[in-house]
RNA sequence: GCUCCUGUAGAGUAAUCGGUUCAACUCGUCGCUCUUUCACAGCGGAGAUUGCGGGUUCGAAUCCCGUCAGGAGUACCA
């Protein structure tokens, strides 16, 4: 068998969203297992949805995240060009062919017409579909006279060619995650191929374009499964079933487990954001006051276990109801989107993101602190599993375990907990100096320095209780400069007054000690505690927070030497009086 | 409405295409151990009548039928 080869086909109509990033790792995984090639394409068949700079996001995304590609427009490669407005002139040539074949037809309703018949069979109660049954009936080149046709071509009349689905068939994809997948011929609709514009619709554009690039398996969202038939009929229709890519449709990635985060502690927020996205939503609603809906929106988020069933139409719901639980239902379940992560507070794209308007903007999970590793980690469990208890891979190592049989079908849930735990994973089991280096600027930037040693001993002490490495300098900021404050509740609790004096009489032996080693200091600070009959905590609780500010961390013993004696000496004067002033 | 897809603990998944065992593992949660503290680590607990109801079978999470729920699609958007 030939070389598999896989395209990845976003839009430029916007920042990629988490979920296009793992369709393009899983069609990367594919393609390196099977030592294929993963190629770019964009889709940018739609002007009017066109965004600037959406094109380079993407490739910029995928540079972060470190999947290769072997062919994209930038890059270029045997098969381009890879952006599909510069095809256009082809796809209008495969169109006519499809017509003159008689797989499709010219159609000459605007939309206006169309929005007009659509309206009508709806008041009757019915759908509209433009199929095999309404074709008859409407303005096309099989309707139409030959010659009536042929008029309005000359004359440079608007129109569309839309695909002639054929009557009383199966028509049938065998997929690779969900097996075969059947549809009725009769009630497929007769999509439009061509647009009046002279551009392609992603169907025709897609499966011109998988064919011509070689393409052997199409790999993406499940959103494309409904519309798959007629990719399969376009492939016959223009000859080239023999060459027909194998399809794989990916399960969706959705909104996290209501009961997930929410709680009684965070559900006053939680309903007011509600509260005014209803309103935002819903104008013109004014069969309850914001009161109202608060206080309905409210006790349905206090009943998280019984949430789903909260949330569903009752029959005997009145109106006002069930447009509240209709938007519950849509902004609680379902396919994750941006606005989930404003609501929710964590990333939803890869980086961050400043469209033309002020608003258009939020940060990526690059700039929330994310090793792009952990994120590909991530994403790649979410819909896949490699069948063992294995869960932190490697980019190659992922390659070697992938397979597509083993990706479930069923929507996976988001889980941001999860997606932390990966990035402490890495963090703790990362090499000390890379850290270090990390950390670097980010110390710089407050205005501290530090030496590269001094760096690499914070991050091994520091590492195991982070999520990220950028939450380091913070919490150990106390050894970077002197301007840090004490933890007052702590401070006032551990210090007693009993023991003021021997906790004083400590820090002369610490001045009187030369070897301020982290092992030293626990053999003599550890003496002094049996010498005196004290308590560890009596002693080496308020240690900590005079020197550090805060009532936890790494050793201690290793705090003191990294701070050296100067330092230590100086602080804890400082502390212990302070301490005692607050005993009053 | 119609079409298609899906339904295993709070979450992510597993269970060699019906068959030993308490339905397994990870995250989260709770507790214990370790420790001056926080975290890490280790151990343990709670949490699932495998959406529900039938059926086939000696035996079903796995097969069949029905039903409910959720999602996606239903544009001259991708």
């Amino acid at each position: 068998m030939s070389k598999p080869r896989v395209r990845f086909a976003p839009s430029p109509t916007g920042a990629l969203h988490i979920g296009g990033l793992r369709t393009a790792l899983y069609n990367y995984l594919f393609a390196k297992k099977m030592g294929g090639e993963f190629i770019l394409r964009i889709e940018d068949t739609d002007q009017t949805r066109y965004v600037p700079g959406a094109e380079d996001y993407i490739m910029e995304a995928l540079e972060w995240t470190g999947l290769a590609l072997a062919e994209s427009p930038k890059i270029g490669g045997d098969y381009g060009p890879y952006r599909q407005s510069e095809r256009k002139s082809m796809y209008a040539d495969f169109g006519h062919q499809l017509v003159k074949n008689n797989w499709a037809y010219y159609a000459f309703d605007t939309a206006e017409e169309l929005d007009a018949e659509r309206l009508k069979v709806e008041s009757d109660g019915g759908t509209f579909s433009y199929n095999v049954h309404s074709r008859g009936n409407l303005k096309n080149s099989l309707t139409l006279g030959e010659k009536e046709v042929k008029a309005l071509l000359d004359a440079g009349a608007d129109f569309t060619i839309r695909l002639k689905c054929p009557a009383d068939e199966i028509v049938y994809v065998e997929d690779i995650i969900r097996g075969r997948v059947e549809f009725q011929s009769n009630l497929l609709d007769d999509k439009v191929m061509l647009k009046s514009d002279g551009m392609p619709t992603y169907h025709l554009a897609n499966v011109v374009d998988d064919y011509h690039m070689k393409i052997t398996h199409v790999i993406r969202g499940e959103e494309w499964l409904p519309s798959t038939a007629h990719h399969v009929l376009l492939y016959r229709a223009l000859g080239w079933e023999d060459q027909m890519p194998q399809f794989a449709h990916l399960p969706l990635i959705l909104k996290p487990a209501p009961a997930s985060y929410i709680n009684p502690k965070k559900v006053d927020g939680l309903t007011e954001k509600f509260t005014s996205e209803f309103f935002k939503k819903h104008p013109d609603f004014t069969l309850k006051s914001k009161e109202q809906v608060y206080q309905m929106i409210r006790g349905i988020l206090l009943d998280v276990k019984d949430i789903s069933n909260r949330v569903q139409v009752k029959p005997k719901d009145k109106e006002d109801k069930i447009v509240i639980k209709e938007f519950l239902k849509s902004t609680l379940f379902g396919k994750l989107s941006k606005r989930d992560g404003d609501r929710l507070g964590f990333p939803v794209f890869p980086l961050s993101w400043q469209g033309e308007k002020a608003d258009d903007h939020f940060t990526g999970f690059q700039e929330v602190g994310f090793d792009p590793k952990a994120l590909l980690n991530f994403l790649a469990f979410l819909g896949w599993n490699p069948g063992t208890d294995q869960e932190i891979f490697s980019l190659e190592e992922l390659v070697e375990s992938f397979s597509l049989e083993r990706i479930g079908k069923s929507g996976a849930r988001f889980d941001y907990e999860k997606a932390k735990w990966f990035n402490q994973q890495y963090l703790i089991h990362g090499n000390d100096q890379e850290i270090a280096a990390q950390l670097k600027p980010m110390i710089e930037e407050k205005g501290w320095t530090a030496s590269d040693e001094k760096l690499q001993k914070v991050a091994s002490l520091f590492k195991e209780r982070a999520s990220f490495t950028k939450d380091i300098p913070d919490a150990a900021l106390f050894l970077f400069t002197d301007d840090f404050s004490y933890d007052e509740k702590n401070g006032r609790k551990k210090w007693k007054a009993a023991h003021a004096e021997k906790n004083h009489a400590l820090i002369n032996i610490l001045k009187e000690t030369s070897d301020f080693s982290a092992e030293n200091l626990e053999t003599i600070i550890k003496g002094f505690i049996e010498e005196n009959g004290l308590g560890f905590g009596d002693v080496m609780a308020p240690l900590r927070i005079a020197v550090s500010g805060k009532a936890g961390g790494p050793s201690l013993f290793d705090i003191l030497a990294l701070l050296g004696k100067e330092k230590t000496v100086d602080r804890l004067e400082k502390g212990y009086a302070h301490f005692a002033s607050l005993q009053v």
